[in-house]
DNA sequence: TGGCGAACTGAACGAATGTTCAGTAAGGTG
DNA sequence: CACCTTACTGAACATTCGTTCAGTTCGCCA
């Protein structure tokens, strides 16, 4: 965490609210409970932000900066290079990068979790990035000849995406039937192997046609 | 839809708050709301269901009855029945054999999705048991040699479970960018061929070990 | 028919919420 | 020093929410 102090207030109040909001709902949490958490009176939360729904706009700008940095890391054609940011642990996903750059901690999976499932404006703006990002990482491995190119491009990129994603959406439920997080650096290893093999050697072993 | 008339008004409000909790989420829609939808006053509702929670409780009890029916369907250790029962069309998935149960329109979709992102009791509830039912088809479709075993069992058939319910949790964000909903006949086919064919001949090319 | 209970309404209440506002302290600038 | 802007507080306001309650309608049964 950082300390407080380097922060200004306003900072310590959109980091409090980004924090409240992704464990409760930005419905939840009001102002009076982000204040008391930031340290200040709920006037000058409006001070700031002018109002509850200005506070959540700089609260999901701030995290559209993360997936903005994340997203222009992979704006690059080359395979080896797209192979170097994936490969961090074997595996290799957006959401795997994502988190591995992340504080542990830190709210933003929770946050991304509620925007997407939020259906507003933030959450389509920053699914469709994801989905470009996918499309572009998807061919690229294709043309390098890692990847098969499958009978539908469009629904495989978003098949990969969706599958990447669920880990994230369903973070705590998995940690619930699985015993452990698999947000943390154990889990993800545990399951993005599985992931590996099943999209290396398929699971089915018969053809059902 | 079912003729409001033969409906008892207590069930005409259970089924309003199911829609506009699916559509909105439970915070952001009001007693009067619902009331209003179903034609009655706000008392009416209190008198019914005690309170706003008791109305959630009873929502989450009649949705919960579906998924009681859809699971039960597949308690058995008879690999043909299994393979019958999700053989729908041609893919086959739990997601999928839901989504063909349900009425067009169903509400019964976004609310799971508000379910399980709740992190209540009632979603952990219907997570363990759907984990219940994938372990168990998993667990019968390998001792049938259809399936393929995977290292860590537990964890294959979670990935498999979490990918089935990523097009639920995802519906809206996928029918932006393909352009067609992923839970209407033609999407479900769309996206269960493509999962098929992945889990079958898999996606990646080369070994990357 | 008379009465009892369930269904139902509409007004009202108290609590909580987002927002407004007058006023204070501080810090930089002419 | 005087002045202005900015940061900040605490009280207050209007609205909306869930909930309560007295009273009304209506169907059933003795």
């Amino acid at each position: 965490m950082v300390d407080r102090r380097d922060l200004t207030a306003r900072a310590v109040i959109r980091d409090e609210a980004l924090r409240l909001f992704a464990e409760h709902g930005p419905d939840a949490v009001t102002i009076r409970q982000i204040a008391a958490a930031a340290g200040v009176s709920a006037g000058l939360v409006v001070h700031h932000f002018g109002s509850k729904r200005g506070l959540r706009d700089a609260v999901d700008a701030h995290v559209g900066g993360v997936f903005d940095a994340l997203f222009d890391a992979f704006e690059t054609d080359d395979p080896d290079a797209l192979r170097r940011l994936l490969a961090g642990r074997g595996g290799g996903s957006l959401a795997e990068t994502l988190v591995a750059g992340l504080p542990p901690g830190s709210p933003v999976p929770a946050y991304l979790r509620r925007v997407l499932l939020a259906g507003d404006q933030a959450g389509t703006r920053l699914f469709r990035r994801w989905y470009a990002a996918s499309q572009r990482i998807t061919a690229t491995l294709v043309a390098a000849g890692v990847m098969r190119p499958g009978e539908d491009p469009a629904v495989r990129a978003a098949f990969l995406m969706a599958n990447d994603l669920a880990v994230l959406l369903l973070r705590d439920q998995l940690a619930d039937v699985l015993g452990a997080d698999p947000l943390s650096a154990e889990g993800l290893a545990r399951w993005f192997a599985e992931a590996l093999a099943a999209y290396r050697d398929g699971v089915l072993t018969v053809d059902e046609a």
